[in-house]
DNA sequence: TCTTAGTACTTGCATTTTGCAAGCTCCAAG
DNA sequence: CTTGGAGCTTGCAAAATGCAAGTACTAAGA
């Protein structure tokens, strides 16, 4: 299923779980400096590529990329298809389980916004500030959409 | 003001921000698989010791645990202070910040519990699906009661 | 006072993950 | 039939992690 190569670092032991505890489970899928970075790419970036995800300002290297796509994808989170337009370039979308993450990242947004002054909210920032739940729902309307 | 030692691996080099975004500036500070749930025991758990940490069914390693701690106070999410009751005991206690987490930790927990058949929901994981804004003001406030 | 135990770490070392630079493969266009 | 774009893989050095053992300080009991 997996080809080996692809998981030689993170999870190449396959699902070593350290307790039944959700926060855990959860950590153990997408608890690293990386991983949440590319969902909100996709989430609120409208980035869809290798290429796009290669290109945000914090400069994510080709193979921690590599590697953390082909574990969202085996965890569900997200869908790697090709892309109509160009056979040798591939898609990336979120599952319905990858779309449930936004309340996530939405909150770790929030505070990062709200204890980091060189943090400037922008329009999403602001809103989610007065109007979190409405902005969640908008958001998620939204995604689900493109779900199918 | 910090110690080499505690530094010698995590922010030893202090301070690499990669980029303005409150998301990432987030997972600069908890982005790995340890820290959120030492929180987690502080907020949900009542934990408060060193060695309380150390129970945790995880098995966090003493040095990294030691390194957490002092990141999560240097980052003034959590105060560390000699216990009342014996002077060669600490107390880690949220501050306002580390409070404010909470939201973060009940939307993975929600999450977690989702996604994963073998992540039994208790008491809090039950409410929190039907009732989750008023689980999160009730232990905004229990927690802010021990602020001070 | 001497010893034993509790609490909180620190240290050394092997293993794993990360980060960087350089390839490599496939497809498409000229 | 070559050139370029897109998506990776590979090799290697550096950093983080995990484990086991040791240290330092305090407290309590003999």
């Amino acid at each position: 299923m997996h080809n080996t190569s692809t998981f030689r670092f993170r999870f190449s032991l396959m699902e070593k779980v350290r307790s039944d505890c959700p926060i855990s489970c959860s950590l153990d899928v997408f608890g690293d400096r990386w991983s949440l970075l590319i969902i909100r790419d996709i989430m609120l970036r409208g980035k869809l590529s290798y290429g796009e995800f290669l290109g945000s300002e914090e400069k994510i290297s080709t193979n921690i990329l590599a590697n953390r796509l082909s574990v969202l994808e085996a965890e569900g989170i997200i869908t790697k298809q090709v892309a109509p337009t160009n056979k040798s370039k591939y898609l990336y979308h979120l599952t319905r389980k990858g779309i449930d993450l936004l309340p996530i990242i939405i909150e770790i947004m929030d505070w990062g916004a709200k204890y980091n002054a060189n943090c400037p909210r922008r329009e999403l920032g602001q809103r989610i500030k007065t109007e979190k739940a409405t902005v969640i729902e908008e958001y998620l309307m939204k995604l689900m959409e493109n779900l199918e």
